[in-house]
DNA sequence: TTGACAAATGTAATAACATCACATATCGAA
DNA sequence: TTCGATATGTGATGTTATTACATTTGTCAA
């Protein structure tokens, strides 16, 4: 499963909705969003997040509590290394970022401790550039 | 303000309730705990939890919703470094390391992007190795 | 000492985020 | 076609966090 036309209608209207947003998403804006599709309930979207999240194609900000499209769906697809994340208290941009060294580092650990690792979650916040310089 | 001395009869409270719990809480847990202690409401805990996060003496676990009482107080006592938390999934302890080649690394990317960075999340989730081997 | 400001506390209500439990529907393969 | 797996609909509930407002306590200077 990694091409958009075999998501169901839930998870399509979800990842849709991510896709055209400019920014991060709470579930619940993604329900109010998608009221006039027939969501009623919480639990149709936080399913369709889940097998998203599943498939690669959306991202949880967990210091945010809120969802985002993958930016570089093509160059992760495939599984290894963990990505970082910037996102701006100001106008809520994120950025999504993979470094190599970072992996490693994090690998060396966990393997030096004998910590099999299932999830890394990285995330920067502060203020982007823009919202900086103005 | 550094010694726990100083802290306020609620601040104490809590940062006992983490400094004896032999794992991450979450805020509602330290509100039970704290009922004979006095406390009602979760804005008391709260409050608590922000201000011990200022003073560096806790940390919060964003992927857990859940604090824990800063391993390593005097290491990091004095700002610099990026703190990441390895998280078991089994037995819910947490290990705290830091790393300056992912400090630097995070360092590079911020500043060749023009990021003000605030505040960083680096979390681990997994098993530890006591779990995987029994 | 007092009065005035800042910090801390107490309490109820509400908001925001997430899951449980159970019923129903849809689809593909044996 | 019938069985099982997956997806969906819906209400209720559980969990995490904040708002709003009143009161108390501590500090410090006049």
């Amino acid at each position: 499963m990694t091409a958009t036309q075999e998501l169901t209608k839930n998870q399509s209207l979800v990842f849709n909705a991510l896709a055209r947003a400019d920014g991060p998403l709470s579930a619940y804006t993604i329900l109010d969003q998608l009221r006039n599709d027939g969501f009623r309930a919480p639990l149709q979207v936080y399913r369709a997040l889940d097998k998203l999240l599943d498939y690669g194609m959306i991202h949880r900000l967990e210091s945010i509590n809120a969802f985002v499209a993958c930016a570089h769906p093509h160059t992760h697809s495939h599984g290894h290394g963990m990505i970082a994340f910037a996102i701006c208290e100001k106008c809520g941009q994120v950025s999504e970022f993979s470094d190599d060294v970072i992996t490693g580092r994090v690998r060396e650990w966990t393997n030096g401790n004998g910590f099999k690792q299932s999830k890394t979650t990285i995330e920067i916040r502060g203020v982007c550039a823009n919202c900086s310089t103005a």
